[in-house]
DNA sequence: CCACCGTATGAATCAGCCC
DNA sequence: GGGGCTGATTCATACGGTG
């Protein structure tokens, strides 16, 4: 167990910052009732097949590192459930703990939390603005990730800066569903040959948005699944204090000099967080939901001429050709594109005809508003 | 155990439409393998402590029923496990499950999805426009709630219409957040006294986009809480069949009264988009037969830089090698896959080149009915 | 220097049929 | 049930090269 202190702050014990060695080993050793938050990215278990190929042929870079795999599920419950029990002996009485996975180990985490005593605060949503697509077609595309915040016990009271989250998101309550883009560009990490230096890194913007929700200045957090950093570089950023622990000597050297290279900064930190609010794209199928229209209805083009029927799945159906508004109404005029909002026009009951764009306003009008990344 | 059959089409035993009762006594008399999909929207558990007050001391109408009380996690888990196995063995081969909830309780229902066999296709998330705000400023405002959609089994090739969901969001893959309102308006059933028949009706436009995404018309949907009947109005509206199993005799009558009262659509808006691969299989040799190539002649890449000859028997040869054209192809360009048919291209009269499969669908359109999704 | 285009890639339980 | 063949399938973003 190697100890390498990053953080310049007063510390309760010796070891602060990185310690590498084995997740369950260490955390045994380490004081109880010592940290203020935990923020756990542990192995999803992902139980990957053989190779994906994209459309294109060349092959999916999937997650097939040892540590990611488990005999079944009852091997990974246990690995779950023993080092959880420890990070709650560690959590001080008021402490909390994020924890985040896919529909591959979710589940079984949040069972385990309610088992081992938990509380659960909130599911929060990270929806991923560019996810990778389903190359097959076989599924919906897996667009984002579930994190699950929990307090020590029923009676803990954890750190929510409610206002401080309140005013991130221009004065409205922060939701449970968080819109921030996959970490990719110049924050992810690569190694010498330019490959991603770890499979999994979460983007900075996840991090800053927990901490700055669930910690104060100065708190200690504990990141038993260190990895390239996250946590650690985010902590260091918003003055926080941290603890990572990470097997990987080569995943340490990269967190390491990442963290050294941060600069505790107020500025920084604030524009690492701000606010944006995009526009919802608003598909067609959201019309026949809402009511607007139902399937079998009719809608023309503009003059009248061309005629198109509603199906139930939001297609149309001209003249034996069936596919989206837009791509019929292309093909409906024989032209290579076409914006069928504008080109597709509704019967109004008094005022005749109508383009479809107008229901798609009245959609925006009541679809609330969403903090984006 | 009451039955009224609410749909008009022919059933494959007798209990279809909504049945009076215990849902574990009337699924254990349900016969195996003979259902196509179970939407499920069980008890939430929510462990509300007292009430819950708003800013101006007006208390929120919070889910307090007898039917949403368990008294432990072990409670509510055996309950749990016991109607998911049951509607596992009333599942089709091939059959699938829906399960809705928040995080009381749907990491629980993962669990217990995993632990008794099925295997997790998406967790989908419903994200609310208008959720209800977090009167206290204690969390972050809970405005998403958990569906997972799961095969029978791993080895299961559950419906998924990929192509209607793909016409539905403009000719984008379906994520698995999906945007829609809360139940309110006219849609939200209410009592004589103005009062909310269910505190816990789901939009028909959530049940809308399950059942067109996961089943085909005629489909049978099997709902072990029926309550106020949300599944079988979207289920008669769209013309698939239902069977749905509720306790409350008062829920049966609302749920009753209001499938009454829906008109099922056009049974041709219905239908669904036509996918490829529903579309016949066409043999290269077939473009041969019917004179559209000749013996001899040379097909190209797109760039024209690769050539092959078409022999008599369908084959082609390039380069000494010889096979069909998905094997040529993938050899020709070093790949262990491609589709000759968009891969191959011939010389046309006037336009230049253009891929063969041109005239698979030249092939196609002579080839007569095809049968109806 | 900017516009445009081609290429690379991200926590992925990713095909179906016939012999 | 396994092996082999047919042939269906991708969105947002970053980056590098070219004009």
């Amino acid at each position: 167990m190697r100890s390498c202190v990053v953080s310049g702050e007063a510390a309760p014990f010796a070891a602060e910052g990185i310690l590498q060695g084995d997740c369950l080993e260490i955390l045994r050793r380490m004081p109880s009732a010592s940290v203020d938050l935990v923020f756990a990215d542990p192995p999803y278990n992902l139980q990957l097949g053989g190779e994906l190929l994209r459309p294109n042929n060349t092959r999916v870079d999937g997650v097939d590192h040892a540590w990611d795999r488990f005999a079944d599920f009852a091997t990974y419950d246990r690995f779950s459930r023993a080092w959880l029990a420890e990070c709650r002996r560690i959590l001080k009485p008021n402490g909390a703990l994020w924890v985040i996975g896919t529909y591959h180990n979710i589940f079984r985490l949040g069972t385990a939390l309610q088992d081992l005593g938990f509380w659960l605060m909130n599911d929060v949503i990270w929806l991923k603005t560019n996810p990778m697509p389903n190359f097959k077609g076989t599924r919906f595309t897996n667009a984002h990730e579930t994190l699950i915040w929990a307090a020590r016990d029923e009676k803990a009271r954890p750190t929510f800066n409610y206002d401080s989250m309140k005013a991130f998101n221009d004065d409205l309550q922060m939701r449970s569903d968080w819109l921030i883009p996959i970490c990719s560009g110049p924050e992810r990490l690569r190694d010498d040959g330019g490959r991603k230096a770890h499979p999994t890194q979460k983007p900075e913007a996840l991090l800053a948005r927990v901490l700055m929700a669930t910690t104060k200045p100065g708190d200690l957090v504990l990141d038993p699944f260190f990895g390239t950093g996250t946590t650690g570089a985010v902590a260091k950023l918003l003055r926080r204090r941290f603890i990572g622990i990470e097997r990987d000597p080569d995943y340490v050297a990269a967190a390491s000099a990442r963290i050294a290279a941060i600069e505790p900064c107020d500025a920084k930190a604030a524009a690492l967080i701000t606010s944006k609010r995009a526009e919802p794209r608003v598909p067609f199928g959201m019309v026949l939901e809402r009511g607007m229209l139902r399937p079998g209805d009719v809608l023309f083009d503009a003059k009248a001429e061309i005629r198109a029927q509603v199906m139930a799945d939001a297609s149309l159906m001209w003249n034996g050709t069936r596919g989206s508004i837009h791509s019929v109404g292309a093909k409906a005029q024989g032209r290579g594109a076409c914006n069928g909002w504008t080109f597709w026009h509704f019967e109004q009951p008094k005022d005749g005809l109508a383009p479809i764009d107008l229901l798609r306003m009245e959609v925006r009008k009541t679809m609330g508003m969403r903090a984006a990344a």
